[in-house]
DNA sequence: ATCTTTGCAAAGCTTTTGCAAGCTT
DNA sequence: AAGCTTGCAAAAGCTTTGCAAAGAT
């Protein structure tokens, strides 16, 4: 397992295809340093058409593979989802995110709901700031 | 003090004008009983310029007066911002958004980005379900 | 053989921009 | 008077769609 994710991420699922543009997108995600946003996929992708990059990246989110990074400027990245729940940390500086997850801080978020009245479906958390190596050295 | 905001808003803000179409957006939105699109802002004030309006929803943002309310699905809504920091409760039947704060929660949050060795800035979290009216009832 | 996927180009949305005219202070 | 603001319309992003050809199972 090189990287997390191949081909069989798509083979095996009934009624879908592993088709060569499509196994194209999935390295290129696999294989990205960084989050990126569809633009920078298409561009380094110039054998697929943009449509499918833009319809592939869909399909990877539907498959839970990719996931989406919301930028506080309001713009959005992708990037291989590394496990099921979690939240992202985003360094505004270097654009590096990371992802964690904390069952203490979704307990506290579902009673929050639950104080509301709110019967909670999902929730989003997006931490921004400096990473370590971004951030200046504070004592 | 009507609702909340009112040209006061505008005023006494050197540099800024309060103008004609500024306070048609202000009542506007002042008078919004739900988080609304951009669109529907500018469907909803004929009289004021389009670019006008995008303008204006930007510039209210920037004075923490309006807040952006992001969607489950991606899209944008804003609301009439009711206090400082704080996080939204969407309801995806009726589309509602409730605001709540909780210190505990910032911190749980802030532990986890010092945890990871991130400098926080700031933090944005959304939370999706049912609120109290769309809610089934459980029991 | 059947049903999915692709690519292209056009169309769709949403938001921004340039600039002269019009307001506010 | 000085300079912020407006409106229009064009331009700019970004994403989706229609459809015939190509591909996968």
């Amino acid at each position: 397992m090189p990287t997390g994710v191949d081909a069989a991420a798509l083979t095996g699922r009934p009624g879908l295809r592993l088709t060569g543009p499509r196994r194209a997108v999935l390295e290129a995600v696999a294989a990205a340093a960084t989050p990126f946003t569809a633009e920078e996929l298409a561009q380094s992708l110039p054998g697929v058409g943009r449509a499918t990059v833009f319809r592939t990246i869909r399909l990877l989110q539907d498959l839970d593979i990719l996931c989406r990074v919301p930028l506080e400027d309001g713009s959005i990245r992708y990037q291989l989802s590394r496990g099921d729940h979690h939240h992202h940390l985003v360094c505004s500086q270097c654009g590096a995110v990371g992802e964690f997850d904390d069952p203490e801080l979704d307990r506290l978020i579902q009673r929050n709901a639950r104080r509301a009245g709110f019967t909670l479906a999902s929730h989003s958390l997006e931490l921004y700031g400096s990473c370590r190596a971004c951030s200046p050295g504070r004592g």
